[in-house]
DNA sequence: GTTCTAGAAC
DNA sequence: GTTCTAGAAC
């Protein structure tokens, strides 16, 4: 007997139809959030990630660390979505990005890049200093999504659209690379564990050269 | 994207 | 016994 769980009230227009997760567009609503945002104009919004890969914070003794995620105005949902008339748009948003990493900390390292395959709908780029020391960071995914080829630098997303006026990704591909082994992105050493990753990379210099 | 947690790994 | 990962979430 095919026991299908009782829908609740007349509000459910159809059974068959997918609940389109609530969580997909939480940067649409980010982007309202005062708390969060750190720069406005009338082409992009720039807020903080609301759960940094690296820190937001300044502590005493320990350098700064930040992640911010730059987003069109313009309703862009992903990189599939990007024509050859975007280039303009994603080149000022890596310059205001750079602005703001300078901003924050001009001496730290800083990479500016999209998610080969990402969560959240609205086209984000993530502007991420290369300390990853944060709370935030838990798993083998949050790792490899930001130092695999899974990241992709934004300068290489504005040459494939000069190039070929889209932005082709093997989705498959990607979603591998995110079960790699863990792998410390300055020296290379092999991590079983997050905990030990996390506790060896503190160890290095993420200063610029 | 996160939270929660069962059970694998240690 | 504790730490840690990985999959479901209606």
């Amino acid at each position: 007997m095919a026991t299908k769980r009782k829908s609740d009230d007349s509000t459910a227009s159809s059974a068959s139809k997918k609940p389109a997760p609530f969580w997909k567009n939480g940067l649409k609503t980010s982007m309202e959030d005062p708390e969060l945002v750190v720069y406005k104009d009338d082409k992009i919004t720039v807020i903080k990630d609301k759960y940094p890969k690296a820190r937001n914070c300044v502590y005493i003794y320990i350098q700064a660390k930040y992640h911010f995620l730059v987003m069109p105005k313009e309703n862009i949902p992903n990189l599939k979505s990007l024509t050859g008339s975007h280039i303009d748009l994603l080149k000022y948003m890596q310059r205001k990005g750079k602005e703001q990493a300078d901003s924050a900390d001009e001496t730290l390292q800083f990479r500016l890049g999209y998610h080969a395959v990402p969560s959240m709908s609205h086209l984000h780029l993530h502007v991420i200093s290369q300390d990853f020391d944060s709370l935030s960071l838990k798993t083998k995914k949050h790792w490899n999504s930001f130092t695999t080829d899974y990241f992709v630098d934004s300068e290489e997303i504005i040459d494939q659209l000069e190039e070929d006026g889209k932005v082709s990704l093997n989705t498959a591909t990607f979603q591998e690379l995110l079960k790699k082994n863990l792998k410390c992105h300055v020296c290379k050493k092999d991590f079983s564990t997050m905990p030990a990753l996390k506790t060896h990379i503190k160890q290095h210099n993420y200063r610029r050269k």
